[in-house]
RNA sequence: GCCCCCAUCGUCUAGGGGACUAGGACGUGGCCCUUUCAAGGCUAAAACCGGGGUUCGAAUCCCCGUGGGGGCACCA
């Protein structure tokens, strides 16, 4: 079943570190619902725990989703009807609600202290019990705990869990998830300082905010009956809940982590894959297919193609290993997709970071030739970087063909670097039936007569197709590295 | 220790009681095409975690194991 509704949801990141690809993707199904139903997507940063927060964060999360193309319509650096965006500017409002579920008779003070609550927690510990608390406070009298507070005791706010009956809670695909309430602990909403804790920020901004479906991480899936009995507490429909499967690190075996990011070959961090020679579309199709999928065999999609037909219903409630081969294989498919002038115009900032000073007009006539033989941006420089040094330098013993002698291979090179000064121009036609027939002449295979040619040429045994090469490098150019191929053979021999 | 989630080829997955000799994709091997490398085409090997049920019939439903993952903070 497809959702009609438009939806409202939202990506709520805290800036504690560097942007990886399960946030990405966490953001993207989100993105894709919101769109497709035409709701919004909303960026909330929830950066309430001031210790853990870093500096830069908040940009590399932005930066990365306008990369991948999930733009957002409402967030903390475009304002929106309910900003600010930042949870840290919205302390107010947790207070109020952290009060206002006090005086409901629903949570209270707590005055323990943490080295109390640090004693307690190891005595548990070793006595093999799950940490909880006690309820110390709890049991505190309204009118006690009041005066305390009003003195001035630090204190923190807690959630009053039921002691008897169970609580469920409803994942959109997992259905049903019930647990004893004896089993939840007495959660902290509002810490000493006055800060909320995720448990209490984010309910309360995202009914504030009137999110309809909340997408997250299946890290929540245990503090999910928690939430539900917030909202309860509040008194407030619950949204849809969908809690979304972790991704495996590439052997399967544990949860992805930093590690993996330098590890491998690839990256974990989207701006990371993006400085790799990664296109954005591959990205988000590889993303988008860790734990969803369309059908049995629809598999190369664009982000327009997945806002039509992303469905809650086909997404996979199993862990996914991250698998980077698949990636290379979707990143050459969208390279190979891209219009010629659009693949010259994201190549030429990549030959600019090798180095290699060309235009953007230089790589267009390129771009059709290396298209479909590179599998990352980033390869067209080894591929292609020949085509725009002064010189290339081959080895003598390179220069020779396959089978061949030295003097053979350079007679063949001299016939060659004959038939091409005789041009006034080179045209891909001509040059190639003519030299098809040199080889013929001269009784050697085409593939030798052209492994020469390709060395002396490109300096390389992989380029791009040799007759549409030298065409583009020009007659001058090819008669000299031709005639200096020639040079080092007769030397060798 | 306790709680929660998950379980189909190496990996991502299709499958929601008979259409399954279990389909697709990546990767791997072979062949074809071919001026190199790619791309493309064809092809091969490769999986229902185990045990009990339910049913005429189970990859599909239930239970128990096992395995994997996540969580148990004045972090998110």
């Amino acid at each position: 079943m497809t959702e009609t509704t438009p939806a409202r949801v939202r990506y709520a990141p805290s800036p504690t570190g560097r942007f990886h690809i399960g946030g990405a993707r966490t953001a993207l199904y989100n993105y894709l619902l919101a769109r497709q139903t035409g709701g919004q997507f909303i960026i909330r940063i929830e950066d309430t725990d001031r210790k853990r927060f870093v500096p830069g964060s908040e940009q590399e999360i932005l930066e990365s989703l306008n990369w991948l193309g999930l733009h957002w319509d409402e967030g903390p650096d475009l304002g929106g009807p309910h900003a600010p965006y930042r949870q840290s500017e919205r302390v107010d409002l947790y207070r109020a609600h952290a009060e206002q579920l006090v005086e409901l008779g629903l949570a209270y003070f707590c005055f323990c202290s943490p080295e109390r609550l640090a004693a307690m927690r190891q005595d548990l510990e070793r006595r093999k019990q799950p940490p909880h608390y006690d309820g110390l406070c709890r049991r505190l009298a309204p009118a006690e705990a009041a005066a305390r507070r009003a003195a001035g005791e630090s204190h923190v706010v807690r959630l009053k869990v039921p002691e008897s009956g169970r609580t469920t809670a409803v994942d959109r695909l997992r259905g049903e998830i019930q647990v004893e309430n004896t089993s939840l602990d007495d959660v902290i909403l509002l810490k000493s300082d006055g800060l909320p804790v995720y448990h209490l920020a984010a309910m309360v901004d995202d009914r504030l905010m009137g999110i309809t479906h909340v997408l997250r991480s299946s890290e929540w899936l245990p503090t999910f009956p928690l939430h539900v009995l917030i909202y309860q507490a509040f008194g407030w429909e619950q949204p849809v809940w969908v809690h979304l499967s972790v991704f495996l690190n590439p052997s399967g075996k544990g949860k992805m982590s930093k590690r993996d990011a330098v590890s491998g070959a690839s990256s974990i961090y989207p701006l990371d894959l993006r400085e790799q020679g990664y296109v954005p579309e591959a990205v988000v199709n590889w993303l988008a297919l860790m734990g969803w999928s369309y059908d049995d065999r629809t598999e190369v999609f664009g982000l327009e193609d997945l806002v039509q037909r992303f469905s809650l219903d086909r997404l996979n409630p199993s862990p996914a290993a991250v698998n980077y081969s698949k990636l290379d294989h979707f990143n050459g498919i969208h390279i190979r997709s891209l219009p010629e002038a659009e693949l010259a115009r994201r190549l030429a900032p990549v030959f600019e970071r090798h180095r290699i000073s060309v235009t953007e007009a230089d790589l267009v006539p390129l771009a059709p030739l290396i298209q479909e033989r590179i599998r990352t941006l980033d390869e067209a420089v080894e591929m292609a970087g020949f085509m725009f040094g002064e010189s290339v330098s081959p080895v003598a013993a390179d220069l020779i063909g396959p089978g061949m002698t030295a003097a053979a291979s350079a007679a063949a090179v001299r016939r060659a670097q004959r038939l091409i000064g005789e041009r006034e121009r080179l045209e891909p036609e001509s040059l190639e039936a003519e030299l098809r027939g040199l080889a013929e002449e001269l009784g050697l295979k085409v593939g030798q007569l052209f492994t020469i040619l390709r060395i002396a040429v490109t300096g390389q045994r992989v380029s791009p197709p040799l007759i549409e090469t030298m065409v583009l490098l020009g007659r001058e150019q090819v008669l000299e590295r031709v005639a200096r191929a020639g040079d080092l053979l007769e030397d060798a021999g």
